[in-house]
DNA sequence: AAAAAAC
């Protein structure tokens, strides 16, 4: 199905600074946890040696079968951490038999984004390969029968998003009365997403004799709360957070205005000469677009975002894996988690509004070590955020100036358009845009330090952006269900179950 | 203020 990349085994969270409390974990070899031999395999193919902090004090914790609460993010080595020890613990279970009632599903891990699942269960299936527990993956916009039918054979360990889990609960395709271990990944995240519902309705199916992991970015209020309630004299575990004082990320924040973003986008692109960059949007809508802007400006791109199919969504990610693409445009359904190996760069082309976002997002850079660029533009209505972000982070984020590469004197540039000579027309920067007048001269403040941006006619209304790759993708051939915002708010006023809580 | 997630 998936390019997927395995998580890595990587240090990098922790910080510049002495870590305090991680610093005292000992470096031991994966062989120290008395992990079965054909689990030691995998990870030995995986080429991991070492384990991460938080795998080196989780591990021990999850194999003991008490419950965990886990403060860390996707790139420290967090899957392998729940994923192992729950292959350990199912493996007396494990079964060659034929028969689904040998095979009830016994682990459940619950993921925030259909992207986050797929991932989380590759790892599994890699680091299961040598054993007989099976596990299968649910998430919603594809179809449903290939999971029904993985479900009706029997799996041991099902990784989900939880509203087509319970989807497959009530087709009785799913039983959950065997549950022993469960884990809540990216928790936070998950009550943010207005997941309170549906996770109570989950963890009532699930028998109370059972472990859980809960793994959050942060403990706060409601994730205490939601622990208080599920969780069962949890042991905590913090490893030191890797956040934005890691060293390995480069942070610049650019000040440029609004309509000069597409053109500064574009500019840092080429400037650094960046191969493959993901690039945050607030908004879907925002995303579409700038991808087909950027792609104007000759950049090969493809936006991934909540508004797209699902295949729509696996072939950007799959194409960007693979570099195809250049610049992976997105919203924050790619903020977290996701683990793209040699990320170089993240470009934020608006500042997030909650400050935790912004650690999410430039966390897709800089992984297993490597160095990262993580670049910003801040508008003048976007200060507010970039403090709320430099008070999270306790520090300011280095003020960066774009300078415009071959930019055009002032003469040449307040020319006519039609005085101009072919060829200089092309690329983005050489288009009219809203700011400029009929005679092809700017009006308003000066913008002289940016490009400006490609035409911003109301193309949004156009037919939606589709990546040039090919359709060759297994899941593009199954018809998509439409998925649009607008529908889906309709069918709950037809009587489905209103799924939206306020998460904050 | 916006994102994500079942048909």
């Amino acid at each position: 199905m998936s390019d997927h990349s395995a998580p890595q085994a990587d240090t990098s969270d922790v910080s510049g600074q002495p870590a305090p409390a991680a610093a005292a974990a000992p470096a031991v070899s994966f062989d120290a946890f008395g992990l079965a031999p054909e689990i030691r395999k995998a990870i030995a193919e995986q080429g991991y040696t070492t384990p991460t902090p938080i795998q080196a004090q989780a591990i021990p914790v999850v194999l003991s079968g008490r419950d965990v609460m886990g403060a860390a993010q996707t790139g420290t080595g967090k899957t392998a951490s729940f994923s192992l020890p729950i292959l350990q613990r199912l493996l007396p279970l494990a079964s060659t038999s034929t028969s689904p009632a040998r095979h009830p599903i016994r682990a459940l891990i619950l993921t925030p984004t259909r992207e986050l699942a797929d991932q989380v269960a590759a790892n599994v299936f890699a680091y299961g390969k040598y054993t007989a527990l099976r596990s299968a993956v649910v998430f919603g916009g594809v179809d449903m029968n290939p999971q029904s039918e993985a479900l009706r054979r029997g799996v041991e360990i099902l990784i989900a998003t939880p509203g087509r889990l319970l989807d497959h609960v009530q087709q009785k395709t799913a039983n959950l009365g065997q549950v022993q271990m469960l884990v809540l990944d990216e928790a936070d995240r998950m009550l943010d997403m207005g997941f309170l519902p549906d996770l109570q309705r989950i963890l009532n199916l699930l028998p109370d004799s059972r472990q859980t992991l809960l793994f959050s970015a942060t403990f706060s209020n409601e994730i205490k709360r939601l622990a208080g309630s599920y969780l069962r004299d949890p042991q905590t575990i913090e490893t030191a957070v890797r956040n934005s004082t890691a060293t390995n990320v480069t942070q610049v924040v650019y000040e440029v205005n609004e309509g000069d973003k597409t053109g500064a986008v574009v500019q840092l692109i080429r400037e650094r000469g960046l191969k493959q960059v993901i690039v945050f949007c607030n908004s879907k809508i925002g995303a579409s677009r700038l991808a087909r802007q950027i792609e104007k400006a000759g950049i090969v791109a493809a936006a991934i975002h909540g508004d797209r199919t699902q295949s729509e969504r696996m072939q950007a990610l799959d194409a960007f894996k693979r570099n195809e693409i250049e610049a992976l445009v997105a919203t924050d359904v790619a903020a977290r988690g996701l683990d793209i190996a040699e990320l170089p760069a993240v470009i934020n082309f608006d500042l997030p509004f909650n400050a935790e976002d912004y650690v999410h997002r430039i966390g897709r850079t800089g992984r297993a070590g490597a160095s990262g660029d993580a670049l910003s533009l801040c508008s003048p209505n976007e200060r507010k955020q970039l403090a709320d972000i430099e008070k999270l982070i306790k520090r300011p984020l280095e003020r960066g100036t774009l300078v415009v590469e071959s930019a055009p004197p002032r003469e040449e540039r307040d020319r006519p358009p039609r005085r101009r000579e072919e060829g200089e027309q092309h690329g983005a920067r050489r288009e009219r845009t809203r700011f400029d007048d009929d005679n092809g001269r700017r009006r308003g403040p000066d913008r002289t330090r940016f490009q400006p941006a490609p035409i911003v006619h109301d193309d949004i209304f156009y037919k939606p952006y589709e990546p040039s790759a090919s359709t060759t993708a297994p899941e593009a051939a199954a018809p998509e269900p439409e998925r649009k915002g607008p529908k889906r708010q309709v069918a709950a006023l037809l009587g489905g179950l209103p799924r939206k809580t306020s998460g904050n």
